[in-house]
DNA sequence: TAAAAAGTGTTATAATATAACATATCAAAT
DNA sequence: ATTTGATATGTTATATTATAACACTTTTTA
């Protein structure tokens, strides 16, 4: 039950290397009929295999977006401290990796008379190739 | 057009007194199904009142619960710069408001190469009411 | 190697949200 | 005051996102 060097099945590896080869977050529906060759057949399939990535850390769901997307950390194994730059234009997402997110939020909640457990953290702008092109 | 002093319609003030009199954040169709007396009948009836809240930030969309919360802060007039303490135990939702969110974020971003617009923070723990009941 | 836990394939359906269109209301500028 | 353009309405239909339920299989572990 270790969070780490849990071992994929079949489907769980087929909708991970999809994701991992995907430029964006991707839609479940758009999972589903990309991994049909794989056998992947029906959207209960998707789910569970997302539920189990998302519970290892592997995936994160970008929450505004009913996406899914890869994580970008090796062994990172944390689906409990996400924080995303969601480019407005491209709809690229990329990760935010802040060390002390958690310890800032637990201060600020804290202040607030709230026991903090866990964030997710959204935030939209101009990425640096839509950057440039203007 | 401007932000302030926006007129609501009828349809828009329902939808809003509903949300300010729950406790609770709450999803579109229960506020379609508690909304039926005052003439709401129909699904794009409360997502146009919605939108329109929204867009003038007298209501917030929590993302990850897919549910609808009325601004608690008067004439705070924004649906940008956004941060919720969500009780798991409870679903209570608060909100968070630190003035200095948007330069933190924006300093953040900037150090990873990202232009930032504007963010959503979704926080998870446990309220002050749960914390003393355990 | 039996029992428990986790995953699978499948069908059906629930929950969330929008498209499209004809009509109505409102705001403001002539 | 009246046209005009923008915004909202009521309505039907449908798209999108996600889960329930069940019989069965595979994997893990004690």
């Amino acid at each position: 039950m270790a969070l780490t060097s849990t071992k994929l099945t079949n489907n769980q590896q087929t909708v991970l290397d999809l994701l991992e080869n995907a430029k964006e977050p991707l839609k479940a529906y758009k999972i589903l009929f990309d991994t049909q060759k794989k056998g992947i057949t029906a959207p209960p399939q998707v789910y569970r295999a997302l539920d189990k990535l998302i519970e290892i850390g592997k995936v994160h769901k970008i929450e505004s977006k009913n996406s899914y997307i890869a994580c970008t950390h090796k062994n990172c194994n944390s689906s409990t401290n996400t924080a995303f730059l969601i480019c407005e234009i491209c709809d690229h997402v990329s990760e935010l990796k802040q060390k002390n997110l958690p310890s800032y939020f637990a201060k600020l909640s804290d202040q607030a008379d709230f026991k903090y457990a866990k964030h997710n953290i959204e935030i939209y702008g101009t990425c640096i190739n839509c950057k440039s092109k203007n």
